[in-house]
DNA sequence: GCCTATCCATAACC
DNA sequence: GGTTATGGATAGGC
């Protein structure tokens, strides 16, 4: 609804009437123009400053107003990545903030082998210690990728979702260049098989809230 | 540039005096507002709905004019978040590239190397393997943590929009709306100050240290 | 949600 | 970068 033909809506005058009307107007003004992409490049330079400062004085009226906090992140054709407002703090605060309580599971009787990673490293037998470090890698990296995730997409983050129900196949996950290769877009692939989160951490119950 | 006296600039005259007869004047049609917070819980809600759609509008037109990618995530105020564009993307790619610096690494310099979490697990020295682990675990669990916050204290919807994929690829408005989780918890509301712009920062083809 | 009067962002020019 | 005129966003009503 926003290209295609000119549906007047009974506002302005009909654009066919050019005027002969002989005022010494030095501008055009404002033209309408088609929503698709500028091939000038200096044009599009131009439009692409002027749009996003507009872009950004918008979102700064929307966060003002309404108390919401916004984040943009802009990446030019040629490279050049603007942001607006806390993408920055946002991100940085997912990983930076809450000081780490660097807790390894006190609670002494566990479930067995549920929850692998929350076993302190040092109970790790040292015979599979390569392998809890390759599963540990790779919960990093699923980690990573779901935060990547809640930063920018939650479809499919659902904390009451009936999640996590076989130990085993909660650590399942994925560790290939899919996983978190920036590539292109639409590669959102749910969450079929990776880690799901987990309701009810301990270390949660005793850190925050 | 607020307030101000209303400059009668008549333009656009509707061409039609043949209106639905109410009385001319129903409404005093767009007034001036100041750009302050709105406190009228719903009149703050329709501004909300109101100016980030129109947000979002200004973000894919400038994202097919100009050929650019753009993500916004947004918060509001209730604890909601609305999300446009390939944000999963970009904020990976900002994560990505950006000098994020984490440090629940214990003991660790300051100047040592960005992101020490994404070193692969075999390039970590010998000595410092107990170190890495351990920190490494405590990423787990602030990661964890975070991401428990978020998925359990927030609405999410879910917002996508045209955007700048190739040249040729038809513009479309995809609006989705979805509550996928209970959430109340209206913590981190009222931010101060806002407008936070990089110019540019040159980057992209370039490797962090 | 839809509608209208109004204000603002911005395309075309300097 | 600045100016002007106009298209389009939107505050206030319903």
């Amino acid at each position: 609804m926003e290209d295609g033909e000119p549906s007047s809506t009974s506002t302005c005058l009909p654009l066919t009437a050019q005027k002969p009307q002989q005022n010494p107007k030095t501008t055009k003004g404002r033209q309408k123009i088609e929503i698709k992409p500028i091939n000038e490049e200096s044009r599009r330079q131009v439009t692409f400053s002027k749009r996003r400062k507009g872009l950004f004085k918008k979102a700064a009226e929307l966060s003002v107003l309404c108390g919401a906090q916004i984040g943009i992140i802009t990446f030019s054709r040629r490279g050049r990545i603007f942001t607006f407002g806390n993408v920055d703090t946002l991100v940085e605060n997912y990983l930076r903030k809450a000081p780490v309580t660097l807790r390894s599971h006190p609670g002494g009787g566990d479930e067995g082998e549920d929850k692998w990673w929350e076993k302190a490293v040092e109970s790790v037998p040292e015979e599979e210690m390569e392998e809890y470090m390759t599963a540990l890698s790779g919960l990093r990296d699923n980690l990573w990728t779901r935060i990547c995730q809640m930063g920018g997409d939650h479809r499919t983050v659902q904390m009451d979702a009936p999640v996590f129900q076989n130990p085993t196949a909660a650590i399942e996950w994925k560790v290939t260049d899919e996983n978190l290769t920036v590539g292109n877009d639409q590669s959102q692939a749910g969450n079929g098989g990776y880690l799901d989160i987990h309701p009810e951490l301990p270390f949660l119950s005793q850190s925050r809230r």
